[in-house]
DNA sequence: ACAAAAGTGTTACACTTACACCCATGG
DNA sequence: CCATGGGTGTAAGTGTAACACTTTTGT
């Protein structure tokens, strides 16, 4: 840390969060369309300033409810990395801390006609190059949809895109919309029942579906986030993706 | 992104290196002792203010380079994350952006007599209590630490911490001092060099050291970082950690 | 000759993969 | 009864873990 004698430089700081849901087997993230230059118009990561006395995740939970109307957020928050400050907002360096959420599927409240609208967009469609993002927010999608998959292989955060109570199927899915891949109904169903501190059985069932009723389960408390401490919990061996060629 | 008609807050950005290295097959890190209040006299990882026009990696390797009088930084260098900026620092809030460099061992300059002294420690010292660190340093090295654990698994980066050419046996030490563990040298070798993408050989040997010479190597091209872009080079399956029971 | 470290072979076991097969429900 | 999806069994293949053994140097 610094010796100050001349006053430091300071910087206006933002967060950004990259919301990632699975809606109809498809991976989704939550993006608003800014109101107000520069990038009017267009399609951006929701996000905002960090104020006075806020920590981080606390900007970006703040953030996000303002943006979604959605007041205790599903899903797991984490930090994915800090971009900047040099040359990324024509208004002059502005430093982001980028966050990572992975969410089950939870609607979008209509905002005030002066707020910025947030919605779901299939991540497909930013990588075809068919929708395109404000500032370097596809840069940070990259990095965010990177970090989602290996998250996948070593921690139990699947299950993050899952309500209370899932089915092997269900998780499945999430699995082979993030990876883009898919997967072995039958192995899958071994290796997650199989993982030890993984999946625990609620003893209830589906019902009302086509086929056999499926059995529900919801993460073992080992690997529930715990106030304060998010998940450290990890699978070993991992759950793995199945290799790029 | 924001709207921002209150113009919005400002933030003193400081970037903090925790730089590993092993030295005598033992983990150790580089800190500075501060000349400075708050926590003079007390042990720091290096690091200071970002300053207007930089970039934070940037900003880091500057840092480095000046409290420790090398110019050019060997090993790798990574973002971690950012802390703050809420109550880290008694003289306000203020957000940093630590990170991580794995490098072989190079020695620290001498610095003058008004600059912050940068010297390596084990950090099994610092684990132990026996050295304490300013500020939420301890938080940040604890979390670098699990960072670089990972980091062996799933990347090149082990040959980080050697310089150009290396034996196999002097990065089973290197992966020794970061897990913590003992590796059993026969499956390491065989699992370094059977790893495609990983290593190359030189076709040169050691000569002097007790016991049989040893094959030197370099990192594959494929896993060397090229300019700008830091290795995405995976391996797969990865150098398995033993488990922790 | 002996110690020390490099490197190879081999076997047992763990895990993954692929797929045959049975189970339980809705239509 | 059949289609649909849930779930179990099993055998081949791949990779790891443990360790006996050979190779090549310094003393």
């Amino acid at each position: 840390m610094p010796e100050s004698h001349p006053a430091p430089q300071r910087f206006p700081v933002t967060v950004d969060v990259v919301a990632l849901t699975v809606r109809n087997g498809e991976l989704n993230v939550l993006l608003i369309t800014r109101l107000i230059e520069p990038y009017r118009g267009k399609l951006a990561l929701p996000g905002g300033f960090v104020l006075a006395g806020e920590d981080l995740q606390e900007a970006a939970g703040r953030e996000l409810a303002e943006e979604t109307g959605v007041e205790h957020l599903p899903g797991h928050l984490e930090q994915l990395g800090s971009y900047g400050p040099k040359g990324r907002d024509p208004r002059g360096d502005i430093l982001t801390v980028a966050h990572l959420l992975l969410a089950p599927d939870f609607p979008v409240l209509a905002a005030g006609s002066d707020a910025e609208q947030a919605a779901w967009y299939p991540v497909r469609d930013i990588q075809s190059g068919e929708l395109q993002l404000a500032f370097d927010h596809a840069q940070i999608l990259e990095d965010a949809l990177e970090r989602a998959k290996s998250k996948l292989e070593y921690s139990p955060l699947g299950a993050a895109f899952c309500g209370e109570e899932f089915t092997i199927a269900q998780l499945r899915a999430v699995y082979e919309a993030v990876w883009g891949t898919r997967l072995d109904p039958r192995n899958f169903h071994r290796k997650a029942t199989g993982t030890p501190g993984f999946l625990e059985e609620t003893g209830r069932m589906t019902a009302g579906d086509a086929g056999r009723p499926a059995a529900l389960f919801r993460l073992a408390p080992a690997a529930r986030p715990t106030a304060g401490q998010p998940t450290r919990a990890v699978l070993n061996p991992p759950l793995m993706r199945p290799r790029e060629s």
